[in-house]
DNA sequence: CGATTACTTGAGCCTACTCAACTATCGTGG
DNA sequence: CCACGATAGTTGAGTAGGCTCAAGTAATCG
């Protein structure tokens, strides 16, 4: 069984075995993290990149008001970092939502596979323009859909991702936030997004049994939350 | 007088002459657009880079409603669709919001400048990067700022940005758009827009004539709307 | 100069927020 | 293994920022 960050990186060009197993390879400092640990603060300038191998994670900023926006999940097989030394510094604060195992890759074993590998340049970067992809879609679900659509936007698109990397059956996945993150997340508060969960839940959309949701009828939701998975990009693998 | 272009991409690794003799003379085909024109269509897999020489385009997404929302600004010196040909196809529309004066050049150009030049390549990718914390700002502008310092935020944004590609003065420049491409852009109704632009200027954090933005007093109008321009990543050149 | 587009202002409504209290669940030490 | 404190989730009542609908004025363009 492959590692989610092979198996999300073969959607971004078709890795050959020697890919793979570089990749696999590259993975040897592993550590454990406690929820709610921050992994990188803002304007930190850090020699590792970050991947994600357990558990969620994600992006953030703090607000002058004391709260916070979420702005990405963090899953397994994702890179926090990637190319941060681009641009020196980060801008943001990368953070475990749940207990989480991080791979820490040092800058140098990247640019190594990096040179290596065409395939494995051009599959980094594919992550990377595709969770510029998906911030812009985050852009509109907050700007722009009422809060039922929009926590179910985010719930198809948890589907397919964690889909992606094994984590999820056809219809079914774990999400082991607590409503207060997913707030966080959706810009709404706690006690508003409880309602809107609950809302879902009679309305037959999604069903809840601790923290693992059920979908019904995945095409219904999506249809709801206006849900066009195109932004994910994981529909071909690309030549070259 | 430099290009924006070069101008702007001098802020992402330093260049040498030859960098700069290189990016000037890739900028062969050069379009002239009216206001309101989609330069790329969504799922489009353009074969050319687009640079905006002139004018104000954006990127930006339908909705179901029939509304749109803007996700992006491009000025003079921005690229649309860099490395796009990773992703295969581009998830959202890019359309003039004023007539443009655009530069077309080839992917095999591009191609040729990044294997000739380290820097440029470095250039290149620090232009998406930032383009990419530029979203994740504007993800937290739209869902966690009231409209007014939503507005102020969205102005100091381009005083810098057009600061850097020598369009601002210290405190004004030409904002050439209509309050319903305002309003797009910050997910409010266009009638809000209006009484916010009125709310700010009687307010002396802004002045207005004609298309002219003045900012009487930019410290103030920062620290209003909680700017912090470090997303931007204007600061300082990267050494190789 | 007429027609279209852009801007302005008013009135009433609704989504999502705040404040508040209460219940359930989880984790940890005695 | 239970007890207790802390965290998480639930529900109610009232408020407000931004929306809709509507009507009118100013600016722009052919």
């Amino acid at each position: 069984m492959p590692t989610p960050f092979v198996l999300k990186l073969e959607y971004g060009a078709g890795l050959s075995d020697r890919d793979r197993q570089e990749l696999e390879q590259a993975v040897r400092d592993v550590r454990q993290f406690k929820a709610r640990h921050d992994l990188i603060l803002e304007d930190d300038s850090p020699e590792n990149v970050h991947v994600i191998l357990e558990g969620f994670a994600c992006r953030y900023k703090r607000l002058p008001d004391g709260g916070r926006q979420i702005m990405a999940y963090l899953i397994p097989g994702d890179c926090c970092d990637l190319h941060v030394s681009i641009l020196n510094k980060i801008d943001h604060t990368i953070g475990t939502l749940t207990a989480c195992k991080v791979a820490f890759l040092p800058h140098t074993i990247i640019e190594d596979l990096m040179s290596q590998s065409r395939t494995i340049t051009r599959a980094l970067w594919w992550a990377t323009l595709v969770d510029a992809g998906t911030v812009r879609e985050w852009l509109i679900n907050m700007s722009r859909r009422p809060a039922d659509k929009r926590l179910a936007h985010l719930l198809c698109e948890l589907l397919m991702r964690l889909q992606a990397v094994g984590l999820a059956t056809d219809n079914s996945f774990v999400l082991p936030l607590t409503q207060r993150q997913l707030a966080d997340t959706l810009a709404m508060t706690g006690v508003h997004l409880n309602r809107i969960v609950r809302q879902l839940r009679v309305g037959g959309l999604i069903m809840l049994k601790g923290h693992t949701i059920t979908i019904p009828d995945v095409e219904r939701l999506k249809i709801f939350s206006d849900f066009n998975p195109n932004y994910l990009h994981l529909t071909q693998h690309h030549e070259t």
